[in-house]
DNA sequence: ACCTTTCTCTACCAAATGGTAGAGGAGAGA
DNA sequence: TCTCTCCTCTACCATTTGGTAGAGAAAGGT
């Protein structure tokens, strides 16, 4: 009886396989034909559970958006102050990163995207961006953080997480490689670094 | 007489037009109609000159290979010791980057590409690459730096320098407009967060 | 004047791409 | 059994894309 919960089974596959082609080979780079085959259905298939590219582009983004504001609220609400709050989030991020890399590959074709889609998606994000910039500047003044700009510490510390999760080619350029060991020294080493350029 | 120092200014349009789309678009969202129209020239033309979108690919590459590590190399060997020599190449890195953003948004397309194209840049890197982490090694050693895994550590700033350059996205996402005064904020802001992150 | 080289063009082409039309199977309700 | 809805498919289409073939303009050497 109508109003159905989206939920359908071949509906959620596509939707995984896009959601990781996209951010692996991005959006231009991935077409219908490659996701319907490696889901191992027919392009109309496809097609019947999307009716366009653009709306299985809409779809992927936005439930790429909850999946990663579900990764970050969650450690926010339980921790304590300081860089400790931060730690927790940045875990927390670097976890939804490994499990599934397309993720903040993703987030990367948002440069690619015409304003007005990346617009749509702002706004769903723009309360807990405020909601941030509010805590750092709180935590800066009561000396717990470095005094700096809040928003461009915002950016600077997220262009670092995605960066350092996503571009695997740095990494190989430096030699590292992806074991399980190395992924652990990697994330202590970046929260080092952040330690060092948050704290005051 | 043959042995062509390949600089007619057709070609060279055409590179630099190639450049700045890829950059901006990203390669897959490039094609070679774009290319032309936007130099004002017919497609065979721009055939005519690079044989195919490959060879192109190719050639824009290595070219802002070249542009980036001119870029790096020349402030490296001036400055002085510690944190003043990373300030100085950061801010050469960053220079260009605001010069032609499309530089460095090319240099992400790389994790898009298949790894034996991408392996023949990174042999024209590893030398530098080895310098550069022998160097952050010694200045470790001599208490100039915090001490850290040397090549985790650039792959951080590397990560860093070039996720803030070419996400205009997260910046829009927390207010930031691209002002000339902004840019210049931008930038102290940058170096600030990396000296924290790089002083002992 | 003639030939050769250099460069840009128009005219095509085969493959890939996003999308349409509609057939057909499987199950549920009558 | 009949029918209706839900789902997946084959067949087809127009456009775009990377690429080929070759004509023709311009210029220099002889």
């Amino acid at each position: 009886m109508g109003f159905m919960a989206q939920s359908a089974p071949t509906a959620d596959r596509i939707l995984t396989v896009a959601t990781d082609l996209f951010g692996r080979r991005g959006i231009a780079g991935t077409s219908l034909d490659d996701i319907a085959g490696t889901v191992g259905v027919a392009k109309q298939t496809l097609l019947y559970w999307y009716p366009s590219k653009d709306a299985l582009i809409g779809k992927v983004l936005t439930a790429t958006a909850v999946e990663l504001l579900y990764a970050i609220d969650k450690p926010v609400r339980g921790a304590g102050d300081g860089f400790a709050r931060v730690e927790a989030t940045i875990n927390s991020v670097f976890a939804a990163a490994v499990r599934r890399p397309s993720l903040l590959g993703l987030v990367r074709e948002l440069n690619r995207l015409d304003t007005s889609t990346s617009d749509q998606l702002l706004d769903a994000m723009r309360s807990h961006i405020d909601t941030a910039v509010a805590w750092l500047e709180g935590e800066m003044q009561a000396g717990r953080l470095r005094k700096a700009d809040p928003r461009i510490l915002l950016s600077l510390v997220y262009a670092t997480v995605v960066g350092v999760a996503t571009e695997t080619e740095a990494l190989r350029a430096v030699g590292w490689e992806p074991t399980v060991g190395n992924l652990r020294k990697l994330r202590r080493e970046m929260i080092e670094f952040l330690r060092a350029a948050l704290l005051p």
